[in-house]
DNA sequence: TCTCTTGATGTAACCGATTTCACTTGAATG
DNA sequence: CATTCAAGTGAAATCGGTTACATCAAGAGA
């Protein structure tokens, strides 16, 4: 016995008003009078009055969701950046169309279409690489995108980021400081930007600031997952590394673990600093040192500066950088 | 410059039909000559048409799109079931608008109504409490709703879960089995029907057969999180206990650090089961025994589940017990 | 008193699809 | 050859709002 639902129309007749009256006050027109305002407020409440929002998305062209395209809500980093990202959007009254890419291009492309489809009024990206279709399906697409922990080689797409090539050099260099002269650099797939360009760039220039030679060997490339960096342990030893600076904390939980497992003293033996501070940082034992990022601020500036895009506001800076810092703990000296 | 969008009714002109017939096609009407069929695929192609969700919603009383409620996604327990309902929501072609409520009734509600503005066509929810009024929304709703890896003292919702008590059970036997008879019982709040009703009866119930006998200062009420877990040390080695079964993997690591911070050795002295099976039971050293439960198909099932219901198919059974499993780590004997 | 504004409200077009119903046609049936 | 039927198609109503424009009454200014 579910009751036929309440429109628009059913409060105009029994307010005794027009429909263009109700919508005034439903969207909180100032041109009404007090008294029919009240009138169909009460009428309103009477009747418990809920407007379609399928309806008014299509009358006014506006959907108030916005898309949101992860690669895996199941990894804490980027589940992080969703959930600053919700806040912010329930904060400004729009909701969120997630959908999860694995990172695969063709994914990333369909979820494009798709959101567009419903008419999203805005889009925030995460990924790890933005593939030539990607950019030219954003360029056309007439909600604004904004990427949030992902970056753009071409630049051109406004983002909201750290600065992760200085925040490598500055982890680097701090395990330079302590000692190290064979540091491992290892990461998820070097053809994605955010590792040659960036992470990598800040590895070879604190070697080089510090006088230490690059040597090719000490770049570990792997999946982006526990086992990924458990894998690696007999390249590490076999190389002699005597630290190593991982980009993401699964990775390095893994990389840590696979030492330990072998009774190699962390950081005794083996120093090791990595990337995202997520709380898995404090639940290894040792625990990791790691560069900190505001995670959740990532994404919640990313959709408020989507929504500036939105309302056509003038921008400032269409990449926005927030600082990191970098936090001790203990699998370094 | 972004074009003006094309409609069913351009491409009707162009192609010298009716907009019935576009319609048609694009819904794979059966009822199109095969020849004007491909004329307006032509036309479809060439002018890049791509239907307008919303005015197709709004017609046809259906979004493809249905709510899910989260208490939070950044908790991989619920990301996980959060990922099995996307993937499925995908094959069926709908999409998933996502909303955090931090297990808020207020905010749960809020969600609801939302949700219901925006005609989603069904719903997911996942909570640690179901309050009378939200029980109430639930009845009210045009949506139907599923409840996943929730449970409703109700009894009435649909619902895809594991048979907690019986999976406690198992665990707290498996640990009576190995010499323990004071055995802690950690949880979140006891007021949460899940904790409560469902998991502390199985703990409970394993001591009876045990004939050990229950003590009340043996159950350990906390946050559910790793500092909650953490908290607790002094008060569980106060009580002596020899064993604990925690209910979120986050707080047993939190127990488990803190034991083992103190120089306890696990499970030697103490030893420690959980409960969810996130690759956090992997990473922690010791690894941590755990009852295994397959989170993704929990999300899985209970979207397939509210496919059906949204089609008004026949259902065998409302509530869905997944079958569980005990995995053996280092954390116990 | 008459014109001008301005505030409050209503009328109706419009957003972009789906869907019912009626109509046309050609083939099958008797 | 008349009748029936099914396939193919279009006209128009409809979904539930928003909004441009028209209308009207009342107060302000000359």
């Amino acid at each position: 016995m579910k009751k036929q639902n309440v429109t628009i129309y059913d409060v105009a007749r029994e307010a005794n008003v027009s429909m263009a009256t109700v919508s005034r006050v439903v969207n909180g027109n100032q041109n009404v009078k007090d008294a029919t305002k009240q009138k169909v407020l009460n009428i309103i409440d009477k009747l418990d009055y809920r407007p379609n929002a399928v309806a008014r998305g299509l009358a006014s062209k506006k959907s108030t969701t916005v898309g949101v395209i992860i690669p895996n809500v199941t990894n804490t980093y980027f589940a992080s950046l969703a959930r600053g990202i919700d806040d912010i959007a329930t904060m400004y009254k729009y909701n969120i169309i997630l959908t999860n890419s694995d990172g695969n291009n063709q994914r990333e492309l369909t979820s494009m279409n798709t959101l567009q489809a419903k008419q999203v009024d805005g889009i925030i990206f995460m990924g790890n690489e933005i593939s030539e279709e990607l950019r030219s399906e954003f360029k056309k697409s007439r909600a604004p995108v904004v990427l949030a922990g992902s970056v753009d080689a071409s630049g051109k797409i406004p983002s909201v980021n750290i600065d992760y090539r200085q925040a490598v050099y500055s982890e680097v260099t701090n395990l330079i400081n302590n000692g190290n002269d064979r540091i491992a650099f290892v990461s998820g797939p070097l053809e994605r930007s955010i590792n040659k360009d960036f992470r990598l760039k800040g590895y070879k220039d604190a070697l080089t600031d510090a006088g230490i030679p690059y040597e090719k060997s000490l770049l570990f490339e792997t999946d982006v997952s526990y086992s990924g960096g458990y894998a690696l342990r007999e390249r590490l030893q076999k190389n002699e590394v005597t630290a190593a600076i991982v980009t993401d904390d699964d990775m390095a939980a893994g990389v840590m673990n696979s030492m330990t497992d072998d009774g190699i003293s962390v950081p005794g033996e083996f120093e090791l600093a990595t990337s995202n501070d997520t709380k898995l940082t404090e639940m290894t034992r040792p625990t990791m040192s790691t560069i900190t990022q505001p995670l959740y601020d990532v994404g919640a500036v990313a959709m408020r500066l989507l929504t500036k895009l939105m309302n056509n506001e003038d921008i400032e800076e269409n990449k926005v950088f927030l600082p990191f810092g970098l936090k001790k703990r203990e699998s370094t000296k």
